[in-house]
DNA sequence: TATTGTTATACTCTATAACTATA
DNA sequence: TATAGTTATAGAGTATAACAATA
């Protein structure tokens, strides 16, 4: 016997008002950590954590055009987050790496981010938290880049 | 025996990650339907969700300031996605409601969206699907307002 | 006087186009 | 010539301050 296996045809809309909401008030709440916009924390999370970049890399992975790039870390740079320096073979290229202030803030603004959730989370029975806990490596696969 | 339940401390970090990206997707992918911000978006859904409501009901809704919501709402009156109306008894007052246009805008917009995130969960099996939707009443839980 | 909304002005983020330096 | 990055310029979104209309 076939068994066709249909989505739930609730379930793709609640899911999706619910993780635009809750990211919302994530960043609402809480970003913008010493002052930082968004563009920067971001820019300087994928700094972090893909290593020294070059600034056309950087634009690429935030989606964002050069120019607009070249100010992000102009900015960054100026309050010593990151560090750019030249490539020695290749004298156009610029790699920016992230300093150990940069670390740090980024650390502080992780930590705030997930108060607020782990503070919610409180408010569930263990059960309620198990079920999450469940949940969520099927929510990490949803939040897989694929483009 | 008192049993403390602690939330598991990989949880929170590892949820709020998972929904930034996964909004992050969506957002990037499917907003701006009809070349609309996701400001402007944004804006009519509250009024589309919350009926007529004043400008500065809508600032605050928006978590915006009044002037900037006075821009807002003239764009989406300019479009004809909703229309202003003078409160008779206090004519200070401004109330602006969605119109059939606006209404259909939204459609439109959320259809793009869920489609996508349908898409991924069709990806799923039925176990995880299962898994995944007993989950939803908990994140829409987490995504409830309470400031 | 107090309140609702608007106008004036400035700053941030982003883009495209034109440019510079290097290859 | 082609490529990496920058500078020039413009548009959207937001804010604060000052203002107008109404209560």
């Amino acid at each position: 016997m076939l068994t066709v296996t249909p989505v739930n045809e609730d379930t793709a809309p609640r899911l999706r008002l619910a993780i635009a909401r809750i990211a919302r008030q994530l960043r609402q709440n809480v970003d913008a950590p010493s002052d930082l916009s968004t563009t920067l924390v971001s820019a300087l999370a994928t700094i972090d954590r893909a290593g020294p970049l070059t600034l056309g890399e950087l634009a690429a992975a935030e989606r964002v055009q050069p120019p607009s790039m070249t100010r992000i870390v102009t900015k960054l740079e100026g309050r010593g987050l990151v560090s750019r320096s030249i490539d020695r073979d290749d004298r156009r290229v610029a790699r920016v790496e992230i300093t150990a202030d940069g670390r740090r803030l980024l650390q502080r603004s992780r930590t705030q981010k997930t108060a607020l959730l782990a503070q919610r989370l409180r408010t569930f029975t263990p059960e309620e938290r198990a079920v999450l806990e469940a949940a969520l490596p099927l929510l990490e696969r949803l939040a897989e880049e694929r483009r």
